[in-house]
DNA sequence: GCCGTTTTCGGCCCGACTGTTTTCAGTCG
């Protein structure tokens, strides 16, 4: 059992156990258990053997034996029979907004019913209306609530809330009155995807900053309005919170709701152990006393002895103990990108000219464009064979001679990994090309250990540079194919490979969970737009936000490295690999 | 369920908002 599977299974007690109205202490420890598994450095069985397992804080006597089962037999009577009593359905309600465990559960209990089509149905009788506890309201918001689930699943692309985000702050920005302004929440915290919007202003009138804000052509709907709050739905789906507060109290609700929550838990649990209470308005000590001025979120880091914590890395995953120590990585940043590797041309299935593609890097302030068009066994995708490779050589020559130097193209190639882990090209293709990404685009449905051998096998291919969106994922689409993802990266330090973090917003793969785990491991990556159109490029940002939330330095970075040392590595790279094929 | 330098029971982060209620429970972040 891997850690997924076994986080996924604690989760999921936890999940049954609130629908069947335990106490929400004991159904937050499931939770908790789950977040620890997922963020083991090794797997469990390694976990349990070492006799670190019951020894890690969190996990007390009942949940030692229930994950030493868990791993031990695959199975968990426990929860086998949490499944049995609590209907399936009733899962998927909890995805409603304002639909928590105990009314989800009284519907059931009262109605005796558990699925989304028999609660629609139940609203559309007037059912829940006459339900104690509920109302013609809050019948008319589950009904809302139902639709919206079916048509959006609820989480939205980052690239979609970022940049919602960004036009409400325009918009906030320029109210009269209106003197600071900032994207909070998953968003300023640059996770993959996003439920919602969170904007954090402060202004000399509330009512005008929070009019205008409700009044925007974008919003669809008002949920909710108080004093100090208001909730919108957007028309492109998702719901934005805006939230209006003192000058004083600014930094504090900023950072409160940038979270992450578990960030924010274990930030008031050190507070309280330094006798200071944090909330989202002050910092104040317990026994009375002066409270610490706090002009920014750097003075409340300091105040409680850290270091100010980037936004990308409050995941509570060891970011308060750098901070305490004064370690925190200094982080990649876009400007620190020098060129981008991994873009397409009209050669293959891109839509723009190797030129243009050339200078819309250039215009973007690059000195560098790796073109990797596909390799023949994409025939879908418009892929080069050997005759066109050389074609395409000719043209990049041409084109780097009039740039004269001041840029340049790469001769690469995205090279289909096939199905038994061998490249598409002979080793003389080969060592034609200055870079090679290699990807998985076919036979996605290949049991773990021959997808996983597969690719481990092309890692191990001396011609290889650079692994392409390594799990396969689209992110509110597909999961990624399965495969031991931590053997692929063990296996690409070993051989100096780089793996990219795929930076379309769809793909974001490298996910930074693992990223981040191949880190200390002395994994090198690099931040691909895999660009099939100019506009494409600017995908790198959320390449950057990923890489950022792993902790990435740009020394880890192929395209932040200036184009000499990244040619010198390829070199090096290539003349081995021609001395392996002779 | 877990935890413990006030330790084996009693607390576990905490405040705003909503919709239902005449004083509050549930949800959310």
């Amino acid at each position: 059992m891997d850690r997924e599977r076994l986080a996924s299974a604690l989760e999921e007690c936890g999940l049954l156990l609130e629908l069947k109205g335990e106490n929400p202490f004991k159904t937050r420890a499931y939770a908790n258990a789950g977040r620890i598994v997922r963020a083991l450095e090794v797997e469990p069985a390694e976990w349990i053997e070492s006799g670190d397992m019951p020894k890690t804080k969190g996990i007390g006597k009942a949940l030692a034996e229930k994950i030493e089962t868990l791993v031990g037999t695959g199975e968990l009577p426990y929860l086998e029979d949490l499944r049995l009593e609590v209907p399936e359905g009733l899962r998927e309600w909890l995805k409603i907004p304002g639909l928590g465990p105990k009314k989800a559960r009284a519907i059931h209990l009262a109605l005796e019913i558990s699925t989304l089509g028999e609660l629609e149905y139940a609203c559309k009788e007037n059912r829940l209306r006459d339900l104690e506890g509920f109302g013609k309201t809050s019948q008319a918001k589950i009904l809302r609530g139902i639709e919206r689930v079916r048509s959006h699943a609820g989480r939205f692309l980052q690239s979609v809330a970022l940049e919602e985000a960004e036009r409400l702050r325009t918009l906030l920005a320029a109210i009269e009155g209106v003197r600071r302004v900032e994207i909070a929440g998953s968003v300023r915290r640059r996770m993959e995807t996003s439920k919602d919007i969170d904007l954090v202003v402060v202004a000399e009138s509330p009512e005008a900053a929070m009019d205008a804000f409700a009044g925007d052509e974008s919003v669809h709907e008002v949920t909710g309005r108080g004093d100090t709050k208001c909730s919108v739905v957007l028309k492109s789906g998702p719901s934005a919170d805006l939230r209006v507060v003192s000058e004083a109290a600014f930094p504090f609700t900023l950072m409160y709701f940038t979270g992450s929550k578990d960030h924010n838990v274990a930030i008031r649990a050190r507070a309280q152990s330094m006798r200071l209470k944090l909330n989202e308005y002050a910092l104040e000590p317990v026994d009375g006393g002066d409270p610490p001025v706090c002009g920014d979120e750097a003075a409340i880091y300091a105040a409680l002895g850290l270091a100010w914590i980037p936004p990308e890395l409050r995941e509570d995953r060891g970011e308060i103990e750098l901070a305490e120590a004064n370690t925190l990585p200094a982080l990649l940043e876009i400007g620190d990108l020098r060129g981008v590797l991994h873009c397409h041309s009209s050669w293959s299935d891109g839509s723009a000219t190797i030129e243009e593609m050339a200078e819309a890097a250039r215009e973007r302030g690059w000195s560098y464009l790796g073109l990797c068009d596909h390799s023949q066994a994409a025939a879908y995708a418009g892929g080069l064979d050997p005759a066109r490779v050389i074609e395409q050589h000719v043209a990049i020559d041409e084109l780097n001679a009039r740039f004269a130097g001041e840029f340049t193209v790469l001769k690469g190639i995205e090279v289909d990994v096939l199905a038994d882990g061998a490249l598409d090209f002979d080793d003389e293709t080969m060592a034609r090309f200055d870079l090679v990404v290699a990807s998985i685009h076919s036979r996605f449905g290949l049991p773990r250990d021959e997808q996983t051998k597969r690719l481990r096998r092309a890692v191990a291919s001396p011609w290889v540079d650079v692994v392409g969106h390594p799990t396969g994922r689209l992110l509110l689409a597909r999961d990624g194919y399965a495969i031991d993802l931590r053997a692929v990266l063990s296996a690409a330090v070993e051989h100096g490979v780089a793996v990219e973090v795929n930076a379309h917003p769809r793909r974001l793969d490298l996910d930074w969970r693992e990223l981040a785990w191949g880190l200390p491991r002395g994994l090198v990556t690099s931040i691909n737009p895999d660009a099939h159109r100019p506009e494409g490029l600017d995908d790198v940002r959320y390449g950057v936000g990923t890489a950022r939330k792993a902790g990435v330095t740009p020394d880890r970075v192929l395209n932040a490295w200036p184009l000499a040392r990244l040619q010198e590595w390829l070199g090096e790279r290539k003349a081995r690999a021609a001395a392996t094929a002779t």
